[in-house]
RNA sequence: GGACGAUUAGCUCAGCUGGUUCAGAGCGUCUGCCUUACAAGCAGAAUGUCAGCGGUUCGAAUCCGUUAUCGUCCACCA
């Protein structure tokens, strides 16, 4: 067998995810501590994106390792119905295609059309997610909107309305005047507009005079149901009480006083007030109990209230109004003003606050629960300072409306009764039934709450009942996820061994919406938190600190990362952008494609590729030496202790600390620097170092015991590998494993290796650098003088006592190997060479004789440049130990090791100025 | 306006409890190499007022204050 010259990922990957699904590898063993996680269920109203790749490939990190550790492992899939988002991307294709409406077509043909359009992305978004190697178990893959997820939804629903946590009530709210539904608070974004600022006369009732009063939105006028001053100001002072008149309604409105609302000193320091059509007016009629007057249909024409205006709508209906006022000649100035003003993610519409009955849940209690959780530490929010927004959030206790006017989505479970209906009607028709609750409302009807799906019209007799229009806020299904997705309210098999869920990963602009809504419903319905870990990860920004999205053409598709450079190097570039920042920079470039497509693409997922090629040759180059020692086996060749040369106690050690830092990295979450240790552990460890020194004994013909020892070290050592790279790059380790060590266990649930700690030696590693010091000064001449690594080198150590010389005698394969040396002698107080190049290493000097080549002028520059260097440094330390406060308040090893380094210095200065003077 | 974060090599980022990991890594640049695993590679080299200012300290990239710039979130602008 050969391997190929370089690793082809798109051959591999199919292999083991075809393997990895017939072995149902995914699944829980059933065996162990369970370890679970659900996923944050990607929206189907698009593609995946980079961002979930970063997601979803650390989850799967975790997942992959606590699976090797023994845990019973459970990550469950899904995706979220994304109630507005999808609707509005549907409405607008089908507003492109047809020219048509959902009104056009109603209600059931648009969800009909949703649900497709969710069936075509579900497929796309798992396709994505099976292609990136992530061990969800599939056959549990869940939809915020499927049968499961819904009778969740009811049963959560039934019991906040049951305990009266659920209300209906007038409130103002962002609507949309588009799409006709109340939108949240972060479904809005604000952009400048350039507006006026218009300032009228407003009469009072008596015909005594007006009060001026500026405005930014003069068609609300006919919402006014007052006029607000400050309490202390004594332009005003006179007029609280007394009545105005609303112009061309011809209602009269009072004048309040209100410290809140005014500010005396902006504008003309009085506020007309709109309760219906204004946050701060709303507040400010609650506090005065102002009648609130809706003045606006659904789709922002104004109403019946707006007397002459009825029917117009947005700008037309502002002109008109000015124009009605400076006909009744009360306009006084117009002025320019710029303003903040609301509009829909969605529709890019203006929003506009409109009173409107709602669903709400009450949040006092809810919210206490959820802070407590992570102010006892019950939660622990990874990094901490999220810990803040979480609870700054919650601490607002805001009521959180439920009800969205939308088509798409869990429709609330209430049904109205008619004005008829008594109580004995509803006694009559659901008595016995515990799964019915209805109760009467403000305005006398009542509101029937049922867990049963469908409840007829006619359940009551002699009535009917109506389903309430609206659905469901989406993070409504989308905070039962953790326990709507094991089955509950069944108390199913799953729910009572891998609920709650271990950890949660998800990122920074989901914490409020999402992780609060969830640590409060699982308080609620599980009795317990829903995870105890919740690790937020950064976000990925392009290379100008802009967030990637599609319509700003900046978004990298995961799909042509793995095809350009193969999963495992998108992994591998995911893993190591993770650190504790809040953002993360990812150049990005447009790339044409043979296929005369053009891509976004970075060139930092060639770190991944390159990386997933070095581990694959160092594997090739020893595939047939350890097919000669016999070690191409599942069964382990045993080392021999007795044959261990100093760079094979060196690997060992490495790879045991390699273990250990790679283990606490994982438990930490700290995956950049989990990807730079074994970045670092193969590349320069394994790679440039062992294999280069071990290069002439592996390259024997004849398999010597040497050479056996060498392949037991190396096979123990790839293993170690493979299973530590496991989890970031389970592809390649699967097939490396498969072709190395063939009829072993499969590294998805190979154990996760133990690291032996009488192993790891610093004394080693301090020789062994030591040794590699030599190396680089070997190197360092070469490059000097362009010595062509073909070229063997004779090099002479000399040092200073009996002592460096036996440890400089151990490492002589080291430095021949590595230094590409043909002879090699260490002496105490060796001679110089004739024409030889110097350098100064720890406790002696190396002398290489370049008869012929060496320029003794490039010397002579080289080793005053080093001394002035040299000098400089000793002179600062010197400047240090001179002064009498370091000396005495500094720690001693600290005082100590200064005087080292100037001892060093000065050996160097000594040193090079002998050979200076042997050059001239 | 409030909160949080960032500012270190041309680029992307490490640098945790002040002092040998203290000024680092990868990419890029420059020099030389088709050395029998890897040119997606190997060996060298260059590159920094650690954003500015002030303070604490024997000692500051690191701690404190402040200014500037950038980012994110929240609130608000009659």
């Amino acid at each position: 067998m050969e391997m190929e010259t370089r690793y082809n990922p798109k051959i591999v990957e199919d292999r083991w995810h075809a393997q990895w699904e017939k072995n149902n590898d995914f699944a829980p063993s059933g065996k162990g501590e369970p370890f679970s996680v659900v996923i944050p269920p990607p929206n189907v109203t698009g593609a995946l994106h980079l961002g979930h790749a970063l997601n979803d490939t650390l989850q799967d990190i975790l997942v992959r390792y606590r699976r090797k550790t023994g845990r019973d492992t459970l990550w469950i899939p899904g995706t979220d119905h994304a109630g507005i988002a999808t609707q509005a991307v549907v409405e607008k294709r089908l507003f492109q295609d047809e020219h048509k409406t959902r009104h056009d077509i109603g209600r059931d043909a648009l969800v009909e059309r949703i649900w497709k359009w969710k069936d075509e992305y579900e497929a796309r978004i798992t396709k994505q997610l099976k292609s990136l190697g992530v061990s969800c178990d599939w056959s549990r893959q869940r939809f915020t909107l499927d049968p499961v997820c819904a009778k969740a939804v009811r049963h959560a629903f039934f019991n906040l309305f049951k305990k009266g946590l659920i209300y209906r009530g007038k409130r103002l709210v962002n609507w949309d005047t588009k799409l006709q539904t109340a939108v949240a608070d972060d479904e809005i974004y604000y952009e400048t507009v350039k507006g006026h600022f218009w300032t009228f006369k407003y009469p009072l009732a008596d015909g005594s005079g007006f009060i001026p009063v500026s405005t930014t939105r003069p068609e609300t006028i006919m919402g006014d149901t007052a006029l607000a001053v400050h309490p202390n100001d004594e332009r005003y002072k006179q007029f609280i009480g007394k009545m105005l008149k609303v112009p061309f309604v011809n209602r009269e409105i009072p004048v309040i006083a209100d410290a809140i609302l005014v500010d005396m000193e902006f504008g003309t320091g009085s506020v007309k007030v709109t309760p219906a059509h204004d946050p701060n007016d709303y507040a400010t009629g609650l506090r005065h109990k102002l009648p609130m007057i809706n003045i606006m249909n659904d789709d922002g024409s104004l109403n019946e209230n707006a007397g002459p205006f009825q029917g117009m709508k947005g700008q037309a209906a502002r002109d008109a109004v000015v124009k009605g006022l400076e006909d009744l000649g009360l306009l006084i100035k117009v002025e320019d003003h710029e303003m903040q003003v609301g509009h829909s993610d969605r529709s890019k519409t203006v929003i506009e606050p409109y009173l409107s009955d709602q669903w709400f849940v009450k949040m006092d209690v809810l919210a206490d629960n959820a802070m407590n959780a992570v102010t006892s530490g019950e939660i622990k929010i990874i990094p901490e300072r999220y810990a803040n927004k979480y609870l700054d959030w919650l601490k607002e206790k805001r009521d959180w409306c439920i009800s969205r006017q939308l088509w798409w989505g869990h429709r609330i479970p209430i049904w109205h009764a008619d004005e008829t209906t008594t109580e004995e009607d509803l006694n009559k028709a659901f008595a016995g039934r515990n799964d019915i609750y209805y109760y009467k409302a403000q305005n006398g009807i009542w509101l029937i709450c049922s867990e049963e799906e469908n409840l007829k019209e006619d359940a009551v007799a002699g009535h009917k009942i109506v389903q309430e229009e609206d659905v469901l806020d989406t993070w409504f299904s989308s905070g039962l996820w953790p326990h709507s997705t094991m089955g509950w309210p069944e108390q199913t098999d799953t729910l009572k061994k891998y609920y709650p869920t271990s950890v949660l990963v998800t990122s920074r602009d989901i914490i409020t919406l999402w992780v609060a809504r969830m640590v409060l419903f699982s308080q609620e319905n599980m009795g317990t938190v829903p995870f105890h870990t919740v690790y937020i990860h950064p976000k990925i920004l392009d290379g100008n600190g802009m967030t990637m999205s599609k319509s700003k053409g900046n978004g990298v598709d995961p799909m042509d990362i793995e095809k350009k450079y193969g999963t495992d190097a998108l992994r591998f570039v995911m893993a190591s952008l993770c650190t504790d920042n809040q953002d993360v920079r990812l150049p990005v470039k447009k790339e044409k494609q043979e296929d005369g497509s053009v891509i976004n693409t970075s060139e930092k997922f060639e770190i991944g590729r390159n990386f997933s090629n070095k581990l694959w040759n160092a594997c090739r180059f020893l595939f047939p030496h350890l097919e000669q020692a016999g070690a191409l086996s599942k069964d382990i060749l045993p080392m021999d202790p007795a044959l261990f040369a100093l760079e094979d106690r060196w690997i060992l050690s490495r790879l045991n600390s390699t273990i250990q830092d790679a283990t606490k990295m994982l438990e930490e979450f700290h995956f950049a620097e989990l990807a730079g240790f074994l970045y670092r552990f193969v590349w320069d460890d394994v790679c440039s170092s062992y294999l280069e020194i071990k290069k002439a004994v592996i390259n024997s013909e004849t398999l010597t015991a040497e050479k056996k020892n060498a392949m037991a070290i190396l096979s123990h050592v790839l293993r170690g590998v493979i299973d530590l790279l496991h989890p970031v790059m389970p592809f390649i380790t699967e097939e490396l494993n498969a072709t190395l060590f063939p009829g072993s266990e499969r590294v998805i649930n190979s154990a996760w290796p133990k690291a032996d700690t009488s192993l790891i030696d610093a004394k080693i590693e301090a020789a062994f650098n030591q040794a590699f010091a030599v190396v680089e000064s070997v190197r360092g001449v070469r490059g000097r003088y362009n010595v062509s690594p073909a070229t063997k080198l004779k090099a002479v150590v000399s040092v200073d006592d009996a002592a460096t010389e036996a440890n400089v005698k151990d490492c002589q394969a080291i430095i021949t190997e590595l230094g590409g040396l043909e002879s090699f002698s260490v002496a105490v107080k060796a001679a110089k060479p004739k024409f030889s190049a110097s350098s100064v290493v720890p406790g002696g000097e190396l002398y290489i004789p370049l008869e012929g080549i060496l320029d003794p002028a490039a010397e002579i520059a080289r080793l005053e440049k080093e001394i002035e260097k040299a000098k400089a440094f000793a002179a600062s330390i010197e400047k240090k130990l001179s002064n009498q406060k370091f000396v005495n308040g500094a720690p001693e090893a600290v005082v100590n090791a200064e005087r080292t380094k100037l001892a060093t210095q000065r050996e160097i200065i000594a040193k090079d100025e002998a050979a200076l003077k042997d050059l001239r």
